[in-house]
Formats: C-alpha cells, structure tokens, sequence
DNA sequence: ACTCTGAATCCAGACGTA
DNA sequence: TGATTCAGAGT
DNA sequence: TACGTCC
C-alpha cells in the first residue's frame, strides 16, 4: 500500500531525490529487505500449470516461497550484497481498518475463485487464485529456517518491517531499505531501493531501472520538514488513516504550504468530506510514523556466515523434496561468491561526495504553473537525478 | 483549458534449455 | 498490491 | 530471446 501516489508526485516534484542505479552497483553494501513482502510475492508468481498452483513438496505442503527465497538470495549473494531479512511483527492497532478490508477482499476472492471451479473457467482461477494468497506462520518459519541455513541474518521487527528497515538504515547497520512500499521513507529510511528485484524479463519489455531514493533530498528539493513531510503522507492517503476524496498528493502538498500545519490544512476542508472519527486518527498516525516500534539496532548483530550444507540440503532435499543436483549446484554457486563476499567497496577514495545544496531555484513550487508546449510533457519521466546538463535519456522503443 | 483524482485494467520469480 | 491509462470532476 | 520447469 504505502503512500498513495507519493511515487509519481516525488518523480515530478523532486526529481533529484531519484537516481537511476543498478543492482550491480550495490556491490559490498548490507541492504534490509522487508521479507514479508518477498513472501506474498512469491507466493502469487511462483506458479505453474493451468490451475496456476504454487509449487509443493510430496506432502503437498507449498514450497513456492522456499524456491524464491533460495534463488533470489543466491541471486543477491553473488551479487556481493549482503541482506538482511526484515520480517513483520505484530500490527499496529491503527492499521486494523485496512486489514480488516484485505481479509474481506480475500473472502470475496474465496467465493470467486469456488465459483470459477465449479464452472473450469480457467482463466477466472487464475485470477481469482491469485488473489486469495495468504501467508501463514509456517511459511514464515519455513522461511527464517532457509535463512538461516544460508547463513543470511534475518531480523524479527516488532511492528511494522519497513519502520525497522528504518531504523537500521538511520543507524548506518545497512546502507538502504529496498522495498516497493513508498512508506518506508515516511517511517524515515534515508535510502530506498525501488525495482531492485525487477527481472529483465522479456515480455514486458519495460526493464525499469533500479531507483535510488535519497530521503534528505526529499525535503530539501519539497524544502519541508521531516514532521511536515509525515503530514503530507498523511494527508495523501495511508495504510493508517482513511482518505479524502478530492485530496491527492499535489492538493496535499498545497494545502500544506498554505496552511501550515495537517491541522490547519484540515480545518480548510469541508468537514463531512472527512473520514469518521475512527479512520482518521491524525496524531496517532504521525506518532507512528515518527516513532514506531522498532528494532533497536544497537542490538542487532548481523553476520553473513558459511552456509550449513547438511542443514541446507536435508532441509531442501529431505524435507521439501528439492532435487538433489540443483540443490548441489546452489551450494556451489553459494560457495563460489563466499570468496568474493568479504569485498568490501573500495570507492571511499573518489566518493567524498561533497553534500551539494540545492540551488533555491530548483527547489519545487506547488504554485507554478507547469511548462506548458511541450507535448512530451505528460509523463515527464525525467529521473536523471536533477543535473541540468542531464541530456533527456529517451530510449524507448516504441514499436507499431 | 488544465490538472488532478479515482476507477478500470493488466500484471506479479528465477532459471535453464532450445 | 502497483503501475499505467483513461474519463470525468474540480478548479 | 521465448518458453517450460522448479516442487
């Protein structure tokens, strides 16, 4: 969920809090990883046949998300990136509402996805299966257990995942958050990964680059407050709080500008426009972005360790009924990029990189009116990280 | 006229082989 | 659930 | 690159 609409609106409005990067330039760095998200993802994606069923061992227990886990962080480990899986905890109270509604949805789903085998409409299956997806406690632990079979440290966050992310990040035990769930800035990650796990799939043709977001520059190119900027979150629509019909993220951030403070911006709008009482819990909301429970990182001890192969093969091959030459291939690949996983980046040297302030000029006005005539500017995609001299980069194909 | 929101729609992993 | 696209409401 | 397979 996250902030609605907050990705698009930081593209256009503060363009040099995104730079385009590659996963290959993470080399050497620890980055948190909000794992139940990885979870529920590959629980939808890992499928296979016409009744689109997630993978299972001979007990008929699903394995979708052991496959996923194992390959993706493989994947990262050779890569020379050291992750950390971050998993959630409890709720918080305030997100009961939005939780509330998924389950509902999930029933519905239920019903549909019943409704679409009696009458074998395959395609209805697929759909409606794919969003009946629940993870349960086991997968979890079927997941943690992986882990730490790879020797891959895993943190248990008390609440919220990405408000741990945070937390480590703030503290510099990993260098960003990578995550889809624009949250993790409001929860005050000061870097963001966007897309890092996007394949460079064929079909789609649209290989998004990897986004870095820098939270600092957030507020110097919005030229607002980190409270403020929690407030305009708010405002916008979050998994916390209801929303305003009429309200997204450009009136937000005006009505903010204008009036000063959520309250203020607030009491400008018409009263029954809002959401009832219990779904707009303003305060609540902004104390748990501004200090949620979290993880306290000076406790956290993260160490990449040898894998256990025997741990690691009879969990896979015994107990989930992985065949036993690719499992053998994993661990080769494992301890191939075990040599180079002590590198350590060895940029320091260049990179003094000298905290360049934002000239008052490229700083955003929500007042301006938008550069009129040019006809590409619809979906401006400029994210070339704000440099003027910045050539528009266009190289997209567009064939027919 | 322009901008924005919100509903509708499509899609969702990673690997190996041919 | 997110990203993208389109229609229509709001300004 | 496209497509089938992983369990």
């Amino acid at each position: 969920m996250g902030i609605k609409g907050l990705m698009p609106f930081l593209s256009d409005s503060a363009p040099s809090c995104v730079k385009e990067t590659k996963m290959e330039a993470m080399t050497g760095r620890v980055i948190a990883i909000d794992a139940s998200m990885c979870l529920y993802q590959f629980l939808v994606a890992v499928r296979q046949g016409a009744s689109q069923s997630n993978l299972a061992n001979e007990a008929g227990e699903v394995t979708s998300h052991i496959q996923g886990f194992l390959s993706r962080t493989v994947r990262l480990l050779e890569c020379g990136i050291r992750p950390v899986y971050v998993f959630d905890g409890k709720p918080p109270e305030l997100k009961r509402e939005t939780l509330r509604e998924r389950e509902e949805r999930k029933q519905e789903a239920d019903g549909e996805l019943a409704a679409a085998m009696e009458s074998g409409d395959a395609d209805a299956i697929k759909k409606a299966s794919h969003r009946t997806v629940r993870a349960t406690p086991q997968m979890n632990a079927d997941v943690q257990e992986l882990l730490r079979l790879l020797g891959v440290p895993v943190v248990l966050a008390p609440c919220e995942a990405e408000a741990s992310c945070a937390a480590l990040c703030k503290a510099g035990k990993v260098y960003a958050t990578a995550t889809e769930d624009m949250d993790a800035l409001t929860f005050g990650t000061p870097k963001m990964l966007k897309n890092l796990f996007d394949t460079e799939s064929s079909r789609t043709a649209q290989k998004r680059p990897v986004f870095e977001l820098t939270l600092s520059r957030v507020l110097e190119q919005l030229d607002v407050s980190m409270a403020t900027f929690i407030d305009f979150c708010i405002l916008c629509g979050c998994d916390y709080c209801g929303t305003i019909r009429g309200i997204g993220p450009a009136t937000a951030f005006k009505l903010l500008k204008l009036h000063g403070s959520l309250e203020a911006a607030v009491a400008t709008i018409d009263a029954n426009k809002l959401p009832p009482e219990e779904q707009w819990q303003i305060s609540e909301a902004r104390a748990l972005f501004s200090s949620p429970p979290q993880v306290d990182p000076s406790q956290v001890d993260l160490k990449w360790t040898s894998p256990d192969v025997a741990g690691l093969k009879s969990f896979l091959i015994d107990r989930h009924s992985f065949n036993e030459g690719r499992v053998t291939k994993v661990v080769e690949r494992l301890s191939a990029c075990r040599a180079a996983g002590s590198q350590s980046r060895l940029e320091s040297f260049f990179t003094a990189k000298a905290p360049k302030t934002l000239p008052a000029s490229e700083k955003f006005n929500p007042f301006a009116k938008r550069a009129a005539g040019s006809p590409a500017t619809k979906r401006a995609r400029e994210i070339g990280g704000g440099s003027n001299t910045g050539k528009a980069k266009v190289q997209r194909k567009q064939l027919s």
